[in-house]
RNA sequence: GCCGGGAUGGCGGAACUGGUAGACGCACGGGACUCAAAAUCCCGCGCCCCAAAAGGCGUGCCGGUUCGAUUCCGGCUCCCGGCACCA
């Protein structure tokens, strides 16, 4: 929208008759009349109200958060838009800001979000989990190391799944935003600057994880739970306050990046953990042991194993007061504040008087204005006089909206439940959503199987829980789609600015051994940058408008194509080179349908002949079935073209039956895949009226029976031959006939056999 | 860095439960048809040696299990997706 200088609605709106035209012109059978937009207010009206049901219980919450700060351009960016810290507008040096938001407790569902996965076999196991990975269980001891500072006594609280290490501790960390850590800066600037300077860094998990790690002693020292060993605590820029209590307890023997750390500053290394078949040296055990093992230099834990020690020490702790097991999530409350003008308003008045007051239900919508243009600078909400001055619903004295919006997951967290009852003006839902859904067969791509499909499982159960829709889970089966990547081409504008160029507008160089020399941008002949093959994206412009293709080759080839490519759940680097093929196999359908018509439409049904080309044809349909089942229609798409070479190359008048039988199998396994040419054909030649209602082709048992078979023979598991045997050869039969077999002794040469291997229905293996 | 996935000819990919690696296409080479071109049809097409036959090597890399490994196990490398404000 700042790039065309229009305003988002109108962008979106005309966005989305683009991408119908698309859809209808790929003939899909959408039922559109279930259509709505998510940008609507009659749809967010239903965000509003529930976000405010949630409010009411506690499950919505205020608290404060950290975003990325652009101090040139006076807005919150995006963790997308910070590239190598800087704004990418304005190559400002990114700062961060604590500032209040709204989240969803989804923390409140972890344990039925991760125990739930169970109830989901037709998901993917790798989407499964990836989503018990995010939610992170883990079982552990939440412990406490007493001290004593400036008077006063405290315990410095820790959470570990390693409780069987805790006699190896040599230095514990703290986050910079831990309490101890402000209390140690207050009297030591050094330290004081320190944190400052953890405080700066990119709010991203990556960047955390990635960077340099790096300490600071605080001069505090703690007592050990259980030998009261004095321990120093150190400000670790890698721990991090939203994991536990924001501190962790520092075992350098058995921790990798305890170990690194420990390294760095010389801080104490000690072996408690027996290491498997080796004994224990600094030198020589490079870098640490992370497995579990039994405990040694633990005193009264020596010799214990794993679950045997966590107990005891556990035990030992609990007694003392000091600590007990814990169960411990990674999942986080869900933040949906986004400081943004397209999005849903968060339904909230500040009052000078009455603080944040809900907007009353009989007052929603809260209607976003469509016709401001954003300029990058700011949200234009907050210009917008006419929106944000209000009267309190309170108290009736003048007041001042909110001008967040909600993030747009929470869009799609339910859009599916409202297709069951688009045209409900009264209520989210009717008793229409427990009628469709859940949904039978959910598609998307797998960079949605976290944060997407986690929310709207999450949204899910929250309707279902205020009993607006009686549903568990929202998706039955799921297919994610593997990501279809293209090649990025790019220039550096002024400041850190990047324009990006679709690769239809640019033209590649080679030279005369077919070698990329170069990349320019047709429209001025200047060269470009290749940024590497990614995901077809918005922002980096790189995708493919599937319209040229239907416009050169028509709806059934871009289709066909498309499903001939690679399986769905593969990625896939975007590659229109074959397309050609396709077009070629539909026209040679076309054709042989045409030039067949009069013998086709002639023959009698097809006979129960026992012969190679039936044969052939009803293995070719066993396999699009057994690959549609799967899922993998690259491979259909392969049988419907087997299928095709098969009739052309028995195209006579005598093979009548087998060319009519042949045909209506073929038309009906295509139709899911280039539905327009097959319809055409199935009338043409008189199959029916409609191919969408006939019925899938049966396949014939009988037609696959063979009386005799192809065995492979090898020699040392080396192909060496093959040899025909009755289908119904016993294996003492089979070993027999190939031993006698004269091309078979060539290999043996008198050797002594010492195993023969019969594999049923596919070879034979002589071991000499 | 962590979590999930992937790697097979010049290219997209196939090989179902450990059993003939490279189906089906694309590209390319040769031929037919044509005055010519397009379209179409036929043949060839992993690499090496070779006149041919035969043979050897080969599924990212190193190692293991097995009569037999693209497939199973251990260890790597590189690529893709996600990492909580792209959605």
């Amino acid at each position: 929208a700042i790039k065309n200088n229009t305003a988002p609605a109108k962008w979106t709106y005309s966005n989305i008759e683009h991408m119908k035209t698309q859809l209808k012109r790929l003939g899909f059978a959408y039922d559109w009349s279930r259509e709505f937009a998510t940008c609507t207010p009659e749809y967010y009206r239903w965000n509003q109200w529930l976000f405010l049901r949630m409010l009411e219980k506690g499950i919505a919450y205020k608290k404060t958060g950290t975003v990325n700060w652009d101090p040139v351009d006076q807005t919150v960016l995006a963790n997308e838009q910070v590239i190598e810290g800087r704004g990418w507008r304005t190559g400002a040096v990114v700062e961060k800001r604590e500032i209040p938001m709204y989240y969803l407790a989804i923390t409140r569902h972890s344990e039925e979000l991760l125990s739930a996965l169970d109830s989901l076999p037709g998901w993917p196991e790798r989407v499964k989990t990836m989503q018990a990975n995010w939610i992170g269980k883990s079982f552990g001891v939440r412990l406490a190391f007493p001290y004593e500072l400036d008077g006063e006594a405290g315990r410095l609280w820790v959470f570990t799944t390693r409780a069987d290490t805790v006699m190896g501790v040599t230095f514990c960390a703290v986050a910079a935003e831990h309490p101890l850590a402000a209390r140690a800066a207050r009297r030591d600037p050094g330290l004081a600057a320190f944190v400052d300077e953890c405080k700066r860094g990119s709010v991203m998990e990556a960047d955390m994880a990635t960077m340099e790690k790096k300490g600071m002693p605080t001069g505090i020292f703690v007592s050990h739970p259980l030998t009261g060993e004095k321990i120093e605590v150190w400000v670790g820029n890698y721990v991090l306050m939203s994991y536990g209590d924001g501190a962790v307890m520092g075992v350098p023997g058995h921790d990798e990046r305890d170990f690194v750390f420990a390294r760095k500053y010389d801080l104490p290394i000690k072996q408690v953990i027996e290491v498997a078949d080796q004994p224990f040296s600094l030198e020589a055990w490079q870098p640490w042991y992370t497995d579990h093992g039994k405990c040694v230099n633990s005193g009264k834990y020596d010799g214990l194993d794993f679950d045997r020690s966590v107990d005891a020490i556990a035990a030992d702790l609990k007694a003392k007061g000091l600590g007990e097991k814990r169960v411990t999530w990674r999942l986080r409350d869900w933040g949906i504040s986004r400081q943004r003008y397209w999005g849903c308003p968060i339904p909230i008045v500040h009052c000078p008087a009455c603080g944040d007051v809900p907007v009353p239900e009989d007052q929603l919508p809260v209607v976003l204005p469509e016709d401001c243009v954003p300029d990058g600078s700011g949200n234009p909400l907050n210009k917008r006089g006419d929106f944000v001055n209000t009267d309190c619903p309170r108290c009736g004295k003048p007041a001042k909206r909110e001008t967040d919006t909600m993030d747009t997951f929470v869009d799609s967290s339910w859009y599916f439940l409202r297709y069951a009852c688009a045209d409900q003006n009264g209520k989210m839902l009717d008793e229409r959503a427990n009628y469709w859904l859940p949904v039978d067969q959910y598609i998307g791509g797998i960079e949605h199987a976290i944060l997407h499909l986690l929310y709207s499982r999450f949204w899910t159960k929250v309707m279902r829980d205020f009993g607006l829709v009686k549903l568990d889970e929202p998706f039955t089966r799921l297919l994610t789609q593997g990501m279809v990547l293209n090649e990025i081409f790019s220039r550096k504008s002024e400041g850190a600015r990047v324009q990006y160029f679709n690769p239809a507008d640019v033209e590649l160089e080679f030279d005369e051994h077919g070698k990329r020399t170069g990349a320019k941008l047709k429209s001025d002949g200047k060269p470009v940058d290749s940024g590497g093959i990614r995901t077809m994206s918005k922002s980096k412009n790189n995708g493919v408008d599937p319209q040229s293709l239907i416009d050169q080759f028509g709806a059934d080839t871009a289709r066909f194509f498309m499903m001939f490519a690679s399986p769905p759940e593969d990625t896939l680097a975007w590659n229109d080179d074959g397309v050609e093929g396709a077009y070629r196999f539909l026209r040679r359908l076309w054709k042989f349908a045409h030039d067949q018509m009069t013998v086709i439409s002639g023959a009698k049904a097809a006979t129960a002949a026992r012969d190679n080309a039936r044969r052939e044809l009803h293995l070719l349909l066993q396999q699009a079935n057994f690959d549609y089942e799967r899922r993998q229609f690259n491979t259909v798409a392969s049988a419907a073209m087997k299928m095709l070479n098969l009739l052309e190359s028995n195209a006579t008048p005598s093979r009548a039956p087998l060319l009519r039988e042949g045909t209506s199998i073929l038309l009906r396994i295509l139709s899911p895949i280039a539905p327009h040419i097959t319809q055409a054909l199935w009338r043409e030649l008189a199959f029916g009226p409609d191919i969408l209602y006939a019925p899938w082709p049966l396949l014939d048992e009988a037609a696959l029976v063979q009386d005799e078979i192809e065995l492979v023979v090898q020699v040392n598991g080396k192909h060496r031959g093959a040899i025909r045997v009755p289908s119904d050869a016993t294996r003492e039969t089979i070993e027999r006939m190939v031993l006698a077999d004269a091309n078979v002794q060539k290999y043996i040469a008198g050797q002594p056999v010492k195993k023969v291997i019969v594999v049923p229905g596919r070879l034979v293996n002589i071991v000499v």
